[in-house]
DNA sequence: CACACGTGGCA
DNA sequence: TTGCCAAGTGT
């Protein structure tokens, strides 16, 4: 038996079931793949049953506020897949007359689809012959095959691209997908692979020449860049001071006034800046509580926070907006705001 | 094309 | 504890 016909005949016996293998439906499916960009099924579970939920098709989610879509991605990460997202669908609602795009092109061309995204939906929707290649994908090919090249270089991705290609099966390529991205998250894992039991340890290059841990190959490592931001809780009344985000970290989400700081400052430092002096110019307020420093990671940040609760009696009309304390858990927020809102009182 | 973009789990 | 990495895409 060949290597493709292996893995479906493992997948028939040991997949999972989840709610997007049970659908064509190619609005169920998109909305699945998008959530599991870089995300594990286990976390990407419970979001997917939420958003089918609030929004049982396209139309629901296309005459939704960006707010509500990104409220209800709040805590997934990767926002800009949420505003995609939301673009997208009123995209093929109000420019397709609501048809979801068939063709490979046309669902490349989609906002927040690429060609991963695309292959899935090809085959996953429509049945049609295009391989996937993702993480599960690069990884089981790289240790079965003894692939050595790296798979973030633009030569890596076209061999494993060919490769993966030459593997699709033309009958039940649907099949065939599911199964090596399946295989990939519950067999050839990243580390601890279970290679006691696997079906390929006859043929797999890595496992019989002990590889298994440095494979597949990556080149590109990611360096972390520290960053100190002290959140300015800004209570007058009964409103607080928020605004939405255009661009960097958490964009689209809200955001407290942030004061930022090349270096790890004390609090009197941050009170006496020119950038808190500018903040509060004329206007009168009281600092009622610091926080301690909440460090926050993010894959290339690592967030020095410190939340600070003023009141104050007005504010100087800027970029922010006044929100009422008690409608402060409608908007969408990072989880870093999250966190700190759900364990301490404004 | 190198880098930005979140969060959680795991060794 | 720290680093790696997950059903990638946009710029």
């Amino acid at each position: 038996m060949n290597f493709s016909n292996q893995l479906i005949t493992w997948y028939n016996i040991n997949s999972r079931d989840l709610p997007w293998r049970q659908t064509n439906d190619p609005y169920k499916i998109w909305l699945s793949e998008i959530i599991l960009q870089q995300t594990k099924v286990q976390q990407g579970l419970p979001y997917f049953n939420n958003f089918i939920c609030e929004f049982p098709t396209i139309f629901d989610l296309a005459n939704s506020s960006e707010d509500k879509v990104l409220k209800l991605w709040q805590g997934l990460g990767y926002y800009s897949r949420a505003r995609n997202l939301h673009y997208t669908a009123k995209y093929i609602c109000f420019s397709c007359n609501g048809n979801f795009p068939q063709n490979y092109k046309d669902i490349l061309n989609l906002k927040g689809v690429g060609e991963y995204t695309a292959s899935a939906i090809s085959s996953f929707a429509f049945n049609k012959n295009y391989a996937v290649l993702d993480g599960n994908v690069i990884r089981v090919l790289s240790r079965v095959f003894g692939i050595y090249n790296y798979f973030d270089t633009s030569s890596g991705k076209k061999q494993f691209k060919k490769l993966a290609d030459f593997n699709l099966p033309l009958k039940d390529s649907y099949t065939y997908n599911q199964a090596i991205m399946e295989f990939g998250a519950l067999v050839c894992t990243p580390k601890t692979p279970k290679c006691i039991n696997c079906i390929f340890q006859d043929e797999c290059y890595a496992f019989n020449n002990s590889k298994v841990q440095i494979l597949p190959k990556k080149q590109n490592k990611i360096k972390v860049k520290n960053r100190y931001l002290n959140f300015l809780i800004v209570s007058i009344g009964d409103h607080v001071l928020l605004k939405k985000k255009n661009k960097g970290i958490w964009s689209g989400l809200y955001e407290f006034p942030s004061l930022e700081f090349k270096k790890d400052i004390s609090k009197n430092n941050v009170v006496e800046s020119s950038q808190w002096t500018n903040f509060f110019y004329r206007n009168n307020f009281q600092i009622n509580n610091i926080s301690p420093i909440i460090v926050h990671k993010l894959s290339h940040q690592k967030l020095h926070i410190r939340f600070i609760h003023i009141k104050s009696d007005k504010v100087k009309p800027n970029t922010y907006q006044l929100f009422k304390k008690d409608q402060l858990l409608q908007l969408p927020v990072s989880k870093a705001i999250e966190n700190y809102l759900s364990q301490s009182f404004i």
